[in-house]
DNA sequence: GTCTATAAGTCGATAGAC
DNA sequence: GTCTATCGACTTATAGAC
């Protein structure tokens, strides 16, 4: 996988990496890629033709990272209810890991989002994935067919447990402005999170 | 309010707008802005002596806006089921009305957020909102003492109905890049969300 | 592969005429 | 108030030496 073909290249890429999450794709300079890798411009260029280039190569492969690491190995044998836990504490665990590329991907769908599909239809249909957005509505389906849990729209339930799982590390500056005693990124919150989320959606749909 | 000292200011307030929007601060280019007015980056600088001051002017009175209109005039005083689907209601027909502009500022939040604390800031000690999110999380408090919903962290209940409320409005274009069928600014699928958000919170609070 | 130097172009801002 | 013209700083990208 992560194999380059130097260690310079290797260095640009953290380098980029991190500037780009930090300042964007208009916001990053060439130039504070290069220092910050101990290089210069040019050999920038040389390792990647252009800015646009080296963006593109960074965005995929944060994206593979952080969505394959999202969507993997999440167990789709287990009960209803434990599925619901465990979905929910994996998917706040992996958030709270990557919150500030969470935000720098959401400013790639902004300017039009093509990056994303292309990046998700590369993913999707590689079979990499043990685990995908599908398999969970047809699980949900399942339970509401033997009566495990009660009826409702799939899609729905699934947008609104991963929109409580994903909103405060999106929007936590905002919340510790309205609400200083909150610290969105402390453990003891995301615990709490964790807790209060799955109590809301369990109490909201069991039988 | 709007009164405007000009109606060549307004243009350039209109075009602006629209500009930092779609490109955020440092994608927008000074020259689109003037030529979308229908005038030159001369009179742009006689008006706002920088970009970083229209910037600013035009995020404050779109924060204000968007904000305002957000937490204006919601009944308290509804018991307390009656007070939970008027606010998803509102909430998520005020986000769909502006969901470009949440992004926009989604984007100044990564950057620090000092501008959306002042703002914020600036709102509440103005005394001229009736709403605050400190009412609500007040009027759950009381709910919980009378028995009318079960015992809860009133912090984390009011964040997962504002996640559910707000997060298919952030991330529309990944939702429908995962679910082709969805489309996350239609009418119907924005009746179905304020309909399915309501039911899995009452289910997942009445006593 | 890595560097210095600089081309080529863009952008924010201003001077100065009307 | 509005324009043309241009400055000066910055940015991406490349040429060419080593």
């Amino acid at each position: 996988m992560n194999s380059y073909s130097s260690e310079t290249e290797q260095r640009i890429f953290d380098s980029a990496r991190e500037i780009f999450i930090r300042d964007g794709r208009d916001g990053a300079r060439m130039e504070e890629i290069a220092r910050h890798a101990g290089i210069n411009k040019a050999l920038l260029h040389y390792y990647f033709r252009s800015k646009e280039k080296l963006y593109r190569a960074i965005f995929q492969q944060e994206f593979n990272r952080v969505i394959g690491d999202l969507l993997d190995s999440l167990p789709l044998d287990l009960k209803i209810s434990e599925f619901l836990e465990s979905f929910i504490n994996n998917y706040i665990d992996r958030m709270s890991r990557n919150s500030h590329v969470i935000q720098f991907m959401l400013w790639e769908i902004r300017s039009g989002g093509e990056n994303m599909r292309e990046f998700l239809q590369d993913l999707f249909s590689s079979g990499r994935l043990n685990f995908t957005p599908h398999r969970v509505i047809k699980k949900f389906q399942q339970a509401m067919r033997k009566g495990e849990i009660r009826k409702a729209d799939p899609h729905q339930l699934l947008l609104n447990i991963i929109s409580m799982c994903i909103y405060t590390f999106i929007a936590g500056p905002i919340i510790q402005a309205i609400f200083p005693e909150i610290n969105t990124l402390d453990s003891k919150f995301i615990r709490r999170r964790k807790k209060e989320i799955f109590q809301l959606v369990w109490n909201g749909i069991k039988p």
